[in-house]
RNA sequence: GGCGCCGUGGCCAAGUGGCUAAGGCAUCGGAUUGCAAAUCCGACAUCCCCGGUUCGAAUCCGGGCGGCGCCUCCA
């Protein structure tokens, strides 16, 4: 086989090989250029959430790679032709490519709600045929490959390499058979193309009509997209035997050239008992509980234990994600190694959500001291142009070095779990910097708003080292959208409430204060007092209707202690929003104007 | 049976030969707060067991115990 001139290696990254089972220095075979080819679904079914680390953990890569100065294609192939699919279609009376095009879909929507955005390129089988067909005759006529009976068989015994990646021997495997044994003329020999039976979707080639075997697909399409050489070649660990070796044994026997240099594999998602707690508070009276609840039949597969498959039923990737949030489910996965296992249940994804939630405070506050949107911070593109010049503060010294164990964690084999520590620690510093530094008192006096100005400077230098760090993982990239239906409502009754809690505070009527911060609680509120006055999270659809319940509580109260003044302004401010409040004698109940009349509440 | 992976505090999880074993969650103290929440400070592990190599090991080697993956479709 030709050898493949590489480029020099890069300073300090470092890959993973399954092919040489160590970590080794990163080169690519053109300058600057990186080409990815990661295996994706055979869309038979809707996706589960194992079909997400592997894109999760490469868009990664492929953001800290541009980021690195590297030119990246990445390609991930969908598998639009298969038994399954078949077998799919004849039960749904539709065709194979109406079945692949709905899966198709669904995934690409979970890879969105993800946040990955990064792939160039999604080939499917079928739309690959000549490749795949030309990879074929090439492989029959230099007699890698033999035709049988319409079939067409990879010779394995015409491969001297075959068995490196997986590391096994031809040998080995020969006990093998399988139903299409008469056909081969070695038990591990596989099919290239497989001869079409009666009502079976079929393609012309010189062999008859039929369709691809699993593998050549691959083959044919990275070879396409990528070239008959590329850097990394990317799945699940479950892929390296069979669909990896032999896609090696197709493409280097055809080509005489290595197929990949990096062959990177990750973990696989195993799910467990619920039951198993991964430490995480449920939140007092928390609707997140009783969601999980609700749904745990959907879930029944993550209590069993043992491996994710879509044959032991694992799937409804899209409700979880409805339930949890992509990002949640983002951060989770990138908690751990990609080479490593990971235990999967929704216990551990709320706890991830706490750790991000400490995040959204940070830029919270940020917003508060400075009155800029986070997001708007405009962070270096690239790791040179991020490396800051050396200071003598102290804090602005600690962030630097934060970033440089981030990036030498990201430099061994792209640790995420490694890097996202010191997204903790950073975000530690930030904290106690604005902490020390009295940001976030008022200041109404001139000559301390001065002296803040260089404080606040140095803030948003903290902020944009944690934005170019977070960028990398591909967390915290746009502003989230505020998709709560309910927001139009919400946050002016929330200022209502927040107001007349300001009210009783400032009367040292600490009893109503707290009864309101309380029932905000069991709500799913949560209320911070700060300098400038109170902060509140965002509630669910179940909110309104609490509030509501409340602010009539709080009426009723007003009104029993002759307090007329507060309650009129409770109704008044209502009736501003389009609320009417009835009193009736079983208690008062309100009404919705928009919605001309109809009851919202019971 | 063949090939391979893993076992770090209550839970999750970095670290794979040498400063005080990252970080998150939980818990317990303290600062702060009207009280909280948030934030900060502090406390909390000698790394499954045994043996070996070494000046020195969680980290390397051997053995054991335990968990898991692939060898059939699978991310």
């Amino acid at each position: 086989m030709d050898t493949v001139s590489l480029s020099e290696p890069h300073a300090s990254l470092r890959i993973y090989n399954t092919l040489s089972k160590r970590k080794e220095p990163f080169r690519t075979v053109q300058p600057g250029k990186v080409g990815i080819y990661l295996c994706g679904p055979t869309v038979y079914d809707k996706a589960h959430i194992g079909h997400m680390v592997g894109p999760v953990i490469f868009d990664c890569i492929k953001r800290y790679l541009t980021y690195c100065g590297y030119e990246v294609t990445w390609v991930v192939n969908i598998t639009d032709v298969d038994d399954k699919l078949i077998a799919k279609a004849r039960q749904r009376d539709i065709s194979m490519l109406e079945v692949a095009q709905e899966n198709i879909a669904d995934y690409q929507e979970n890879l969105a709600s993800l946040g990955v955005d990064q792939i160039n390129h999604f080939p499917r089988a079928t739309q690959c045929m000549d490749e795949i067909i030309g990879l074929i005759h090439s492989l029959v006529e230099q007699s890698f490959a033999y035709a049988s009976d319409g079939d067409v068989y990879f010779d394995v015994t015409k491969d001297t390499g075959y068995g490196k990646l997986s590391n096994r021997s031809v040998s080995d495997l020969q006990g093998e058979g399988g139903t299409t044994v008469g056909r081969k003329q070695n038990a591990a020999d596989f099919a290239l193309w497989k001869g079409a039976k009666p009502d079976e979707p079929s393609w012309e080639s010189p062999w008859g009509k039929g369709r691809p075997g699993w593998h050549i697909e691959c083959s044919a399409m990275s070879r396409r997209l990528l070239g008959k050489t590329f850097d990394i070649h990317g799945g699940g660990l479950d892929l390296v035997f069979p669909h990896h070796e032999n896609e090696i044994a197709q493409s280097e026997c055809c080509h005489s050239r290595p197929m990949a240099t990096y062959w990177a594999h990750n973990g696989l998602l195993r799910s467990s008992s619920q039951t198993g707690k991964v430490g995480g508070r449920s939140k007092p009276g928390s609707k997140l509980n009783k969601t999980s609840m609700a749904d745990s039949a959907a879930n029944a597969t993550a209590t069993e234990g043992g491996k994710m498959s879509r044959s032991k039923g694992a799937g409804g990737l899209a409700e979880l994600i409805a339930r949890q949030g992509g990002e949640r489910i983002r951060f989770f996965l990138l908690r751990t190694h990609y080479r490593s296992t990971v235990q999967f249940n929704e216990p551990a994804i709320e706890d991830a959500g706490i750790g991000l939630e400490s995040f959204y405070r940070l830029l919270k506050r940020y917003q508060r001291i400075t009155g800029n949107d986070f997001y708007d911070l405009v962070v270096p593109s690239t790791r040179t142009e991020g490396a800051s010049a050396a200071s003598d503060d102290p804090t602005l010294q600690a962030a630097s070095s934060c970033r440089d164990k981030f990036l030498a964690a990201m430099d061994d084999d792209f640790n995420t779990g490694g890097a996202i520590g010191e997204l903790f620690e950073l975000a530690k510093l930030i904290n106690k910097f604005c902490d020390e530094s009295g940001l976030d008192q008022e200041k109404g006096d001139p000559v301390e708003r001065h002296q803040d100005t260089a404080a606040l400077g140095k803030l948003r230098q903290l902020l944009t080292i944690w934005k170019e760090l977070a960028g990398i993982l591909g967390i915290f990239c746009q502003k989230p959208t505020a998709t709560n239906a309910t927001s139009d409502r919400f946050e002016p009754l929330m200022q209502l409430i927040v107001a007349l809690r300001a009210t009783a505070r400032a009367k040292k009527d600490f009893a109503t204060a707290d009864t309101i911060r309380e029932s905000l609680t069991s709500v799913g509120i949560t209320l911070e007092d700060r300098t400038g006055g109170s902060e509140w999270t965002a509630g669910d659809a179940n909110s309104i209707e609490g509030l509501m319940q409340l602010l009539i509580a709080l009426r009723a109260t007003a009104r029993a202690n002759k307090d007329f003044t507060t309650a009129d302004t409770i109704r008044n401010r209502l009736e501003e929003l389009g609320i009417m409040l009835e009193d009736r004698p079983s208690g008062t109940e309100w009404v919705q104007n928009a919605d001309c009349g109809m009851r919202i509440a019971e």
